[in-house]
DNA sequence: TTCATTTCTTAACTTAAGTGAACGAGTTAT
DNA sequence: ATAACTCGTTCACTTAAGTTAAGAAATGAA
């Protein structure tokens, strides 16, 4: 389990033994039930999370109705805006499936980028990379059509289109349950014929 | 002109007169004249704009179409996903009004934050904001239909409507000009009954 | 100025997404 | 085991966006 951690961190830096048995030591695993709730429109956090096994999603409630803007699967990481702005959630985050997290706090980062330099590079690095894949995620969005986003999914992250429940999927491709139905009876349509 | 900037970087950190005169001594104000190309597709590039004054655009072509993806107005940063990922461009940057862009590359930029480390605090806090501004910005764009998207945008950025051609606003909001000029007619009949 | 181009709007028609309702399959609770 | 839910799909109908075409208004260039 803890090999899905180090895999990642080897990406931006290397670790000695010392260090990996220093993260270890932090006691941050924590494992959820699916189903959990992570964090609720209103409350203030500090934690980010580190998604090791399983499956998380954010969500808003707009107009009593669930609004899906993103999953986080293994090797994913979340820092919710809100703990970056300091201000209350707007959103939901919860656990879709039994799920294993690396959860931190920000106050704890402090402590372990000045104990371990290499940790502040890493996370550099890493929010930049975000930067740049968030905006080619919003550009590609906005530049297509529900279809094309759907076709794109498929070749992006197929598994979500099977571990994740279909109404689910529809929001987060920014339409309802009954045009996704529609559409991919549409595409297999194209196919047939 | 230079107070612009100033006013923008004191929301930060503060800087001393002497720190002042090091930035403008740096020579990286540039005059660009309107429908000036400042990055097109395949190229590589080490630039970051900060907008004193005027609009860019960034705009990709897909399938012969232009899709534009956003405006940079006045006390608006831009440093392209390409600079970051040091890939070729995807997309064009051009100069919809005679613009005064403050312009700063990859290498000038370590240079800086080595003599000012105020600066690199600076660009840390910026570059945090700028992910939570992004991420709730892609939020909204996929909670909402094109026409939330323009109502908010009225309340937003009331300066893009009247400053911005309507074909690309329409792009911008995901929809086609027609269906722009459809649904303003659409909303004005609203208010008017 | 005049001619050409771009920009915006309107209209008629097509296509796709939203809505409300119904149904069967699978799940959960009692 | 049965009742109550949830979930995905389908259908008929409504609404909004895409498409094609045309024309008016503004802009730019010769």
């Amino acid at each position: 389990m803890k090999n899905i951690l180090f895999d990642f961190i080897s990406k931006y830096v290397s670790l000695t033994e010392d260090e990996k048995n220093a993260i270890v030591s932090l006691d941050i695993f924590r494992s959820v039930k699916k189903g959990t709730t992570l964090l609720k429109e209103g409350q203030k956090s500090l934690e980010s999370y580190f998604v090791l096994k399983g499956c998380i999603r954010v969500y808003y409630i707009i107009d009593g109705e669930e609004k899906t803007t993103a999953f986080y699967t293994e090797m994913d990481a979340l820092t919710p805006p809100c703990v970056i702005s300091k201000t209350p959630s707007k959103y939901y985050i919860s656990c879709l499936e039994d799920t294993i997290l690396l959860v931190s706090n920000s106050d704890m980062e402090e402590e372990v980028n000045t104990k371990f330099p290499k940790f502040e590079i890493m996370c550099r690095m890493f929010s930049a990379e975000l930067l740049v894949k968030q905006q080619i995620n919003f550009d590609e969005f906005k530049t297509s059509s529900p279809e094309q986003r759907y076709l794109n999914l498929l070749q992006k992250r197929p598994d979500l289109i099977q571990r994740v429940p279909q109404h689910q999927l529809a929001s987060y491709l920014g339409i309802k349950p009954q045009s996704l139905s529609r559409l991919r009876a549409r595409i297999m349509e194209k196919n047939k014929g």
